[in-house]
DNA sequence: TGAAAAGGCAACCAAAAAGTTGCATATAAC
DNA sequence: GTTATATGCAACTTTTTGGTTGCCTTTTCA
């Protein structure tokens, strides 16, 4: 599974917060992640195709409606294996920062 | 603090390996950041430009060499303030999830 | 059975992003 | 002082992205 995608999803905040109304609410259709979006359908599609893409959501259809379900894998793959190398060395790298902008 | 600049930044795969390269080794130059890359320094140091611009870096001059410290807060900040509510909810997410594909 | 509702698909457009070339400036080294 | 090194700045090109319009298919419901 591809980091860059997920990377490269999350990077558009409208696709941030339509990921955010599925987390208030699970398994939305596309009508009702279209709704208050100052945006067309057809964009709004385009975007869940893209979360889509990144493995963040997965579909489902029922009757002529299609669900949306948030998959939470991705971002806790990205906090695991990138974000985690980061926090790890946090504070020796503040401590560093600090000490080469002072001196 | 803007958290669309930080996910904009870290969009591109050759800015997470800068990044990459300077949690290996900080304080790096620019002509060091350059090295092994395919890429003109121009394009490294627009690159460079965003990545200080969302504040992932700090940058300051010693002589006629610029040095590049990595800031490990908005990272921090996106794990801590975004990332956190999905890790919160992860489980439930995936149980929900796995029920409603099978079902 | 026929209209309305939900969604899919593709072409097109505009703006932003990524990268290049070319030249200028400042510092270091000889 | 002159040359080499390290970086800055700006115009330009190409590619990618985000969005739209228009039309088609499928399902529901009166």
């Amino acid at each position: 599974m591809s980091m860059d995608a997920v990377f490269k999803a999350l990077a558009d905040p409208m696709r941030r917060r339509l990921l955010d109304s599925l987390h208030k609410r699970n398994g939305q259709t596309l009508n009702e992640l279209c709704e208050g979006r100052d945006m067309t359908r057809q964009a709004v599609t385009k975007h869940l195709g893209i979360l889509e893409g990144a493995n963040l959501i997965a579909t489902q259809k029922r009757g002529r409606e299609k669900l949306h379900y948030l998959n939470p894998v991705p971002i806790h793959n990205i906090a695991d294996r990138w974000i985690g190398k980061y926090e790890r060395t946090r504070l020796r790298a503040l401590t560093n920062l600090k000490k080469q902008l002072e001196g």
